[in-house]
DNA sequence: ATAACTTACGGTAGACGTAAGCATC
DNA sequence: GATGCTTACGTCTACCGTAAGTTAT
């Protein structure tokens, strides 16, 4: 068995199955692949993918096991090789962050423009997705730094830690009726279309579960994945919609008006995942502090041993 | 970076950071070794371990991390053998069983013997010792089934399941002073030279726990590995020793008597322990019913399914 | 006919083993 | 001088890429 393999086994299931789109990304031939994986699936003396019609289509139920160990497993070397880049620079060469698009638009740039005068030569990637993507991708790349909107469920591979809250508005065309309203109640709100987040958005349970806590039934008409999208669509008047308030700015948003009754909605945690396994250095802790000043370094090498326990 | 070369320094630190013991241990040549982990170092960038007078001696800083991160790693791909293994026998064909010397000796025979009528052609390994090498060896390698007679704290990786309580007894030669005594306290008992385990088995902190939780400070004479030594050493009347109670059989330890007064100690919880990501099959789900048949197959899977919560 | 995986085959890198070299006790 | 790690070197395996083959849409 060869590491070579099972990257290449880990490329073809990341790639949807694709042998060709696996060398491709792993900058070989498509037969390469092809041999390696049958010589593989030989040597285990079971067969891992599903073949449909001379084409791989799925994992068998072993291939699923398989695969799940082989995804973490392969997770924990290709982290020496990133934690051996870091240390060999001294000072981290890269950072990989991984947030929501919310926070990567609205509250990122902010530290990001102090992070690059502190260390201009590190190279700074933003990926953005929904919490199962980020998730996901800070067991698959320790070296990952999360930034997440929603509650995520503890997760045992994670610290998770809770440093900001920020209240959700609604908004409305300019000049709406519901701006007439006092105090408008969640179920007075439902009666209007409600342009929200897809279903990859964690924002999107949140903001459903608040009014069905009450019994309300908003009618959706659009789910977007982005706070711009939204509010591109109510400024159309396609309906009205709710958004964090860091999403909302007086000035930009000068088609769109913000109804008072704030308290309406839960507000979302914004917290810092990181995965236990992950070893910080300097660089990190420096970017993490500038989220947030409560994140210092001593607390989280606090956290960080707390629940773990009995580590040999 | 090759699996190999990780596999050599992994072996390398297995045998106390000797090359050539590693090499001997990887059925190759020590040259072969030595060169592979000094290519790793070379392209990791870094030194891995701590070279003193030309001979290998420790773990740099680094590589602490890089070791830790590699166990696991390394642990996860070794199950994949294990598993294709597993599955193209269609039946396990071999269980590797590790437990203390206590279980390994006074409750498995009888399993082992009705296992074997059930499963002739499979092979048991029989593995003891203390806790801390239980848990390592269940962390490392995930297709090992472990029994511990000790209350292990809470861990994330394994799936702790209690099924048994033993009593524990004091013994004493034949007709001991102590015996006279209607229902000896701790104190009375700690007036008498002590054999218990030796530091490793964990039973002794929990024997020595009960003592000083009255404030009574037994005077330790010896601490042996095993039930049977402490036996033979009352026997020749050494000291007295306290045992789980199965440790006792009253025809073969014919010079040893029982105190009466049973239940001065906690008895001995005993638990399976499995590791969460290790996948049972019919045979070891039949080895772990005879180990109590509260331990059903559907019980260990809704035990198992239970704290995960959020994967994927 | 095209797209995709598989088989066939030759070249070459790199892992392994032997043998010699060095350092420490 | 014995032990144990390192360097040097030749061999040989096996991985990879090219090219041709197969299969299904």
């Amino acid at each position: 068995v060869n590491l070579q393999q099972l990257r290449y086994l880990r490329a073809v299931v990341a790639n949807g199955f694709s042998v060709s789109r696996a060398a491709q990304a792993m900058h070989t031939s498509q037969p390469g692949v092809s041999q390696q994986i049958r010589l593989l699936e030989e040597e285990l003396g079971t067969e891992i993918f599903v073949r449909d019609k001379n084409r791989l289509s799925g994992l068998t139920r072993h291939g699923q096991v398989i695969m799940d160990r082989l995804q973490s497993g392969l997770a924990e070397l290709d982290y020496i090789k990133s934690y051996a880049k870091s240390i060999r620079a001294e000072t981290a060469s890269e950072l990989l962050i991984v947030t929501s698009h919310t926070q990567a638009r609205y509250t990122l740039p902010r530290v990001l423009e102090v992070f690059a005068k502190l260390y201009p030569k590190v190279r700074v990637d933003v990926r953005h997705g929904g919490p199962a993507d980020i998730v996901d991708t800070l067991r698959s790349r320790f070296e990952a730094i999360g930034i997440l909107s929603s509650n995520v469920t503890a997760d045992k591979d994670l610290l998770v830690l809770p440093y900001a809250s920020h209240r959700r508005v609604v908004i409305v065309p300019r000049g709406h009726p519901l701006l007439r309203q006092s105090s408008p109640s969640l179920h007075d709100i439902a009666q209007w279309p409600l342009i929200t987040y897809e279903h990859s958005v964690g924002a999107r349970q949140a903001i459903l579960d608040t009014f069905e806590a009450v019994g309300a039934e908003p009618h959706i008409i659009l789910g977007a994945i982005d706070a711009d999208v939204i509010k591109a669509c109510v400024e159309r008047d396609l309906g009205i919609a709710v958004v964090p308030e860091i999403a909302f700015d007086a000035e930009r948003d000068s088609n769109l008006d913000v109804l008072v009754a704030q308290d309406l909605f839960p507000p979302s945690i914004v917290s810092l995942a990181i995965n236990r396994k992950r070893v910080l250095g300097a660089c990190e802790y420096d970017f993490i502090q500038l989220l947030s000043g409560d994140l210092t370094r001593k607390r989280i090498e606090e956290e960080a041993r707390e629940i773990q326990g009995s580590e040999r």
